[in-house]
DNA sequence: GGATGGTTAAGGGAAATCCCCTTTTTTTTG
DNA sequence: CAAAAAAAAGGGGATTTCCCTTAACCATCC
């Protein structure tokens, strides 16, 4: 009996094609696939479409794969999921991995190796790769708070902060005063280190906070 | 016979993938893969080498697609570019229509429309989908301007907006007085209709004068 | 020579931003 | 409940940014 897997992918193309791929593997074959994590939600309602792997792109539409992940990991603790991503941005990689991803592999590995990930996930419930295990021992000495010491509402402004708003007016869609918006972008450069809103718009935009 | 395809795309999985599809086709098989422009251009050297079709990603390192293709067209015009890409973006598109590609596909194209793409390429020269095809009617009426004549000099002056420098430090680098380069970044709001320096950092990433 | 247009330069005033430091209110927690 | 921490708000001054206007300089074209 072959394993089952499911390809999640919002590229029609890529998710066939790498379907295509798995389908030519020994012990593998495709279920089904789809084009985002609400489409594979969907689908687990039916006991019959709950495959044993799921191969999954980090970066999609409606439900991305980090949510998604987390999803599966509450909800369906058996099926395993494979992060597939050509982000090799640490802190997406730590956050997949935190949602209970049992892997993560570049998109230019080669088919060998995702054959031989898919059959390690089975055998041993997980599959790393040197880049990977490299970012998890360093993001044990690099200590967390590097740049995640930032908060909700703190967040919610630096998104704001990224459009043409003057801050009187992103304080009146924040509902607050403009003295303490700029409370937020005061202790928000101190922490970040940064001189100005210009600054504050490319970190944002460097850290994915903001996508313009 | 069947007509000869090389893929070239920077991320392996992807490439195999695809080239696997391309594999599947009746008419249609895969020479080799390529990582980037360069790889192919060096393959080229040997005439063996010279595929019918070029299935080409856009966004690569080392030579982009854009600058790829336009070489082909001058050094090997018999030989017939691809385009694949997931950007939608009308400039790109354009980019790539003028660097000679005979057509331009989504990465999310279904398996059978890359095969009727590859099938109309090899007979009639080109193949449009109905979404290039509006980006090109509309860069008909759309006058061209509209994406705004920046001069030279300003670009330089966006780029280094896009950093914590205040105008009076950007002067400096540029050897201007501050009250020259304000009046680069005032003539600048005007043409792009902008109220402030954040709306110009956007503008700039958006359209990839700047990459963060 | 004068007209035209582009580039560079510069002024003043209003608005926004930055910076530092204090106070009040709300929430959390022992 | 009381202490501590976090969130919200404020004051005021220095700097930067924004906006509009004027002017010198230098090509080029007729």
């Amino acid at each position: 009996m072959k394993y089952s897997v499911v390809v999640v992918d919002d590229h029609n193309l890529l998710s066939q094609a790498i379907g295509g791929l798995v389908e030519g593997f020994e012990q593998f074959s495709v279920l089904y696939t789809c084009k985002n994590g609400q489409e594979l939600l969907d689908k687990f309602k039916d006991p019959n479409n709950i495959p044993n792997i799921v191969l999954m792109d980090v970066n999609m539409p409606i439900l991305n794969g980090i949510e998604t992940a987390q999803h599966l990991y509450n909800e369906f603790p058996d099926v395993k999921v494979l992060a597939l991503s050509i982000e090799e941005d640490e802190k997406t990689i730590l956050k997949m991995l935190r949602a209970g991803a049992k892997g993560y592999l570049m998109k230019d590995v080669k088919k060998a190796e995702l054959e031989k990930a898919l059959m390690e996930v089975m055998e041993k419930g997980f599959y790393h790769t040197n880049t990977v295990t490299k970012v998890l021992v360093d993001s044990l000495s690099h200590k967390e708070d590097k740049s995640i010491a930032l908060k909700e509402r703190e967040i919610e402004f630096i998104k704001l902060a990224c459009t043409e708003m003057t801050y009187r007016e992103i304080a009146e869609e924040m509902f607050l005063s403009p003295k303490t918006v700029e409370g937020y972008r005061d202790n928000i450069f101190e922490k970040l280190n940064l001189r100005n809103r210009t600054g504050l718009v490319i970190y944002a935009i460097k850290n994915k906070i903001f996508t313009p």
